[in-house]
DNA sequence: ATTATATTTCGATTATTCTGGAAATATGGA
DNA sequence: TCCATATTTCCAGAATAATCGAAATATAAT
């Protein structure tokens, strides 16, 4: 429920998805505001919003921080969105595509 | 982003699980009230908030109506958050689990 | 037609979240 | 040490969203 609030929100599903295209590597906070045109403050409420909710990992370089996605729990929160569906049985088969 | 926002808020999370372990069914309005403990008219408001972001659709039957989820959008939103993911290239191993 | 049931809309209040300036913290460089 | 840069925290105001009683709407039953 944190997680899909951290994304409910317009600034921060910008970050997050800026995070998801760029992968691993992950991008310095400095740069996440001036490519989305934040202010550092909005920027940090936000960012931390998203860290609360399990969706992004921050790591320390010198003064810089560099933000990445949590991969794993990003694609935990997909399972979760489609949990125990159709009570198990009889399913619609839309819900099939991604059966495991 | 709508549909984030949708599932954003925990009643409205509820009422979304709710239908989506129903399954194609579908539940009543008066059925998910009570079942979730909502007045009326914040379910009708939440309800509203779940149509509007495509989330889930809505049958009249008499004076009752039926709620259901929208499992084409469901799987549409589920794609749309890992989409483009790492760029295209090099991705995070625990991306691919999905691919189909 | 009248009454009962199911649900939505209206409207006002309350609660929550977002925003950004200014100050604080932390690191790096001269 | 002193100054510059990167980011966060604090705070207060502005904006948005949630709640629910009451009235409205729609259908069904007698």
């Amino acid at each position: 429920m944190d997680a899909l609030a951290g994304l409910a929100q317009a600034n921060r599903l910008e970050i997050f998805r800026l995070l998801v295209q760029r992968g691993p590597g992950g991008v310095r906070a400095g740069e996440i505001a001036s490519t989305l045109g934040l202010a550092p403050a909005t920027l940090s409420f936000h960012l931390s919003a998203l860290r609360h909710a399990g969706l992004i990992e921050c790591e320390a370089a010198g003064r810089e921080r560099i933000y990445r996605v949590a991969f794993e729990h990003m694609h935990a929160l997909v399972d979760y969105l489609t949990e125990n569906c159709c009570g198990g049985a009889d399913c619609h088969p839309a819900n099939q595509r991604r059966s495991a």
